[in-house]
DNA sequence: TGGTAGAAGAATACATTATTCAATCAACCA
DNA sequence: TGGTTGATTGAATAATGTATTCTTCTACCA
């Protein structure tokens, strides 16, 4: 603790600029870890000399030492306690209900990938790649994620359009050929008003792949290809944040084979 | 522990040089702190280089990043444990459920979860919680993650309005008012843009919540609460994939938090 | 008004770290 | 045996980071 107690002592016989240094680092001692003198200086809006002689003037013989010491004293303040916190703590540290959400998340995002056929995820990928134009229809729920895929696709030179009211759904179908595709997203609940479009574009031959809930979806049942992502046993509004995350996963998935696949 | 049990581990896999280097340090591990790369060498009889392509080899940036992990690891205290007591580090790879994408997704969301403190966390939930109106601005690469946030706070009753174009930027700012807040979203380029937003939001007293890459960006200088993605090491394309991943992380975390005060 | 001391940054000298490259060595194999 | 491949190594050097010097500026004072 010595080096930032220290600092904390000094504060009123500081400079100005010395103050500066020592208010970020007392507020930001974390990320001292990986700043250098320049960074640091930039940070903080002063010199790098500056950087300098603040820690010489502590003390100490320069900038690494400090740091060094900095980091002692900080370590020194965490409790190591009770053992066996041997794999970097999983998810951000103690049992915050932040970490916990990490915990949760994390077995969403296994089971979801461990559901999930590698066949299948290659064959989105492949029916992506040869398609024309893709529609991105969601149900309610999945609007924000429908969203975020529309522009992944977007951005890796995918003609992708999102269907945001649900208004167009049908005359966008529609419009829709043979060498195109509709991707229907959809959470735990509102898929009815997915089942009609995907069985339409399926009578015009177009693809369907859907990316459900697992275990029954009557929207994936008139899809090509079907992803899915297992829901999470939690309670509804961390349950939908977690089957978004899910969600989302897929889509990672998908787009890390679109960009395998495009060299 | 894990930086000298990861030692001990490969020891039996490491060439002669590299063996002799492993032993020095689990034998000496304390007079590592004030070696320089060049005293090691020398302690050790290799070559300067030799001690920073080990470092590399064993998963670090370089020669620092090693110090500092062994340094980490011995603070951690003496553990006891012979078996095998963490997860599988370099071949074994095992039959995780989550695929290799998975596995370096995890690493960035343990990452991530790591570097940001709790305090901020909370705060930056506090603040979102009290905001009248929030401005979610971001660079290009992370127009679909604000997008994604900005639904996510709508659908939880927030104000949020997303700077599609950035060309409203500064006049929104200025129609913002104290007891609003301005959200900045960067990955690893682009921060430019943002900063004078965020200056300029901050001599106006609108809280500045920034969402950037670790270590060092210009953006998250200029915000009241700052939280930070660990990027990965990967190249290019993947990288970026796997940022939006701790990008998207941090957000569900916020939500979540958002959720909870919500009750 | 001029002198002095302290603080700050620009330029630069110095130190450390990372990379490149060529030499060496071991393993494999026709 | 001799050739080929791939890994390992260190010397030279590029890149990055740290410390010092020197100059400027400001505040204070006689």
């Amino acid at each position: 603790m010595t080096c930032l107690l220290k600092m904390r002592a000094m504060r009123e016989q500081m400079s100005v600029n010395e103050r500066k240094l020592a208010d970020f680092i007392l507020d930001n001692t974390k990320l001292l870890r990986d700043y250098s003198s320049q960074q640091l200086a930039d940070a903080v809006g002063v010199s790098q000399s500056s950087v300098v002689k603040f820690s010489q003037k502590l003390g100490y013989k320069g900038y690494p030492s400090l740091k060094l010491a900095v980091y002692e004293s900080y370590a020194g303040g965490i409790s190591s306690p009770v053992g066996g916190d041997d794999a970097p703590l999983p998810f951000g540290g103690a049992n915050t209900p932040l970490s916990e959400l990490g915990q949760k998340k994390l077995e969403v995002l296994e089971n979801t990938a461990g559901i999930n056929d590698l066949e299948h995820l290659r064959a989105a990928v492949k029916a992506i790649r040869n398609a024309r134009c893709i529609q991105v229809s969601a149900c309610d729920g999945s609007v924000s994620v429908a969203q975020y895929l529309t522009y992944q696709l977007l951005e890796l030179g995918c003609w992708a359009v999102f269907d945001q009211g649900g208004m167009l759904q049908r005359s966008m179908v529609d419009s829709l050929g043979e060498e195109d595709m509709l991707c229907i997203i959809c959470d735990m609940h509102g898929e009815e008003s997915l089942v009609e479009a995907a069985n339409h574009a399926r009578e015009k031959g177009i693809k369907v792949l859907s990316l459900t809930r697992y275990n029954y979806n009557a929207a994936s049942i008139h899809a090509d290809i079907r992803l899915y992502v297992m829901p999470s046993e939690e309670e509804q509004p961390l349950q939908r944040l977690l089957f978004r995350s899910g969600q989302l996963h897929l889509i990672e998935s998908l787009v890390s084979g679109l960009l395998v696949a495009e060299q």
